[in-house]
DNA sequence: TCAGCCTGAACAAACGATTGCACAACACTG
DNA sequence: CAGTGTTGTGCAATCGTTTGTTCAGGCTGA
């Protein structure tokens, strides 16, 4: 059934070495243009498509990248992931998915899973700022790239977000409403987004010299069901907050489902900015004031640091980080008197 | 660096094969608990991860599936695709995912590169009704199966929902509310999906001698611009629906935007139902009346459609239709007086 | 004329794992 | 003790490509 350079030879009467030659537009070696013609048409005529296999297995490289991702499903994973796979496409490589639903032992079983298929290099969207799965993984010195987060302190095959100075912007940006009473919903302090906006949340509330009140920062967690039991935490609260800041554009959903149910108004009696725009992916985040963050792009770039790590045999010198832009929309306005 | 059978055999003093009896656990031959003993110790040892490159190539089994795909970043996607890695993982396959973004020559691009790849399968979801490239791989004999679309008329080796029986139930929903009027935003004619709803919501429409006006059905594009543009259509007409069923719930959010933007209310004067629920996934359908599709459920049962294909050499007897079910919430309400 | 040099193509050895077969050593059985 | 099994292991071919080397002929130029 399947057309192999062997049969192909036999159908021309060369030999299969002379056969990939042609086929593979061999620069050392010269075919005559009777002969080249001829395999040429004949390749055509059965529809040859050579066997990847038996290729990667003797030239030592697959052309597939593989990689792990907490949930495909997420949103902000799946735009993350079409911009990994159009990169790699573009330079003809293909990708093999694993999901891990954010479980360590499924990120470990899935890297070695990849690596038993010999994928070129890795695409990680599930580092931990403390990661012993990473840190074997550096010691084996197999290429790989981390994305969106990063394991600490940042290393140079990251590709992450502008997280800090997105958090800055976003605290900023309520400061210059007028609010003094601004809270944050964080997410887990055990990834690298989540710390490192708490941190650009926390610098900036005392560099504005605002009462930094504990209370104030109350732990989500990335999902939506985190924003509105964070938000709860916060009405309750004796004075509540009159801005708030969440870690990502779900928990900012899921504080103005709690603010609402709670009979109040976004933004006249609270301000909620988000993280990363997905706007046009969840419906709910149409009107969210947020940092936009290119997640498609960023996805882009990830993909071209590992390829230039992978084709050069070159290691990266510095990290790159994703610059966020502030998008102001209907979620946020000046502080109430 | 890699470690292989024939290095592990050397360290041990035996024979690759020896070697590749015992971590196989051959039952066809036998080896001595002394050297099984040191071969398991060296290959833990030394983490040894088989080549699958090598063992595909030799068995002609890669234990990877491919899977043609719209577009990744479409939460309907996204999810349907999730169910395939849930059940493909499950047994031990891997997925390479392409995208095609519903561009005919890409799906064929995709199909060859797989193919190419070896993959022992082929999951697409990016049928038309007319569609030449699975045709001519029908005629290849290679196995695959068609999930959430089909080619007509439907062929064995399909996983579609029940688009007909779902759509029956949305416009009868609407008819036992008392409408009359009741519109259709559709999809693409070329997609089974959008082909079968709106049959079913015609053959419907008629059963109940309700006026088939043909204004009243609107060619949307299964997105969400799509229907809202279908629904300026429809607040157009001198006698407007007072209902609609859309072909699925992008579309049907697109339609309520346009209808609040007319200053009309949802379901006050216009109810509208969708298809599919993708609630959880888009937040502003989280209201939406809805035809429930479980998405996840497709997948895994296309998946294990393939798998059944591949492992018993046996040719699917039948398609699949996966039940749908009526879930009504407040996008609905009874007929305008 | 002949050493030397192209040209075009065949040869063969990988890559790493699988697997049918061969075979030595040993243990029974009658 | 000859004949017949077992048992444990080695051997070698194979999957489909790639690629360094070899080699036969034909051509050049002194």
């Amino acid at each position: 059934m399947a057309m192999t350079l062997k049969e192909l030879g036999r159908l021309a009467g060369v030999h299969p070495s002379t056969v990939a030659r042609v086929l593979n537009d061999d620069p050392q070696q010269r075919v005559s243009e009777e002969v080249r013609g001829r395999i040429l048409a004949l390749a055509r005529e059965h529809g040859y498509q050579p066997n990847h296999l038996a290729r990667s297995l003797r030239t030592k490289r697959s052309f597939v990248i593989g990689t792990a991702i907490p949930d495909i499903a997420n949103p902000f994973f799946a735009i993350l992931f079409r911009g990994i796979e159009d990169a790699l496409a573009a330079s003809r490589y293909s990708v093999i998915l694993a999901n891990t639903d954010d479980e360590p032992a499924r990120e470990q079983g899935s890297i070695d899973m990849l690596r038993g298929r010999q994928v070129d290099g890795l695409l990680i969207a599930t580092a931990r700022r403390e990661d012993p799965t990473i840190e074997a993984l550096v010691a084996t010195g197999f290429p790989f790239v981390l994305v969106n987060r990063h394991t600490d302190p940042i290393p140079p095959n990251a590709v992450v977000p502008d997280d800090y100075a997105g958090a800055v912007a976003a605290v900023e940006h309520l400061i210059g409403l007028g609010h003094r009473r601004i809270a944050h919903i964080s997410g887990s302090d055990e990834m690298s987004t989540g710390h490192t906006r708490r941190g650009g949340y926390l610098d900036t509330i005392r560099r504005h010299h605002l009462p930094a009140d504990p209370d104030m920062t109350v732990r989500g967690n990335f999902r939506e069901p985190g924003g509105y039991q964070g938000m709860r935490q916060l009405l309750d609260l004796p004075q509540r907050p009159t801005a708030v800041f969440a870690v990502n554009d779900l928990a900012a959903v899921g504080a103005i489902r709690a603010i609402e149910e709670a009979g109040l108004q976004v933004p006249r009696d609270i301000s909620i900015i988000g993280f990363n725009d997905l706007s046009a992916a969840i419906g709910a985040a149409r009107l969210l004031t947020t940092v936009r963050l290119p997640l498609h792009n960023m996805g882009k770039a990830a993909a071209a640091h590992l390829l230039a790590q992978i084709t050069c045999d070159t290691v990266a010198r510095e990290p790159v980080v994703i610059p966020v832009e502030l998008v102001v929309r209907q979620s946020t306005g000046p502080a109430p008197a």
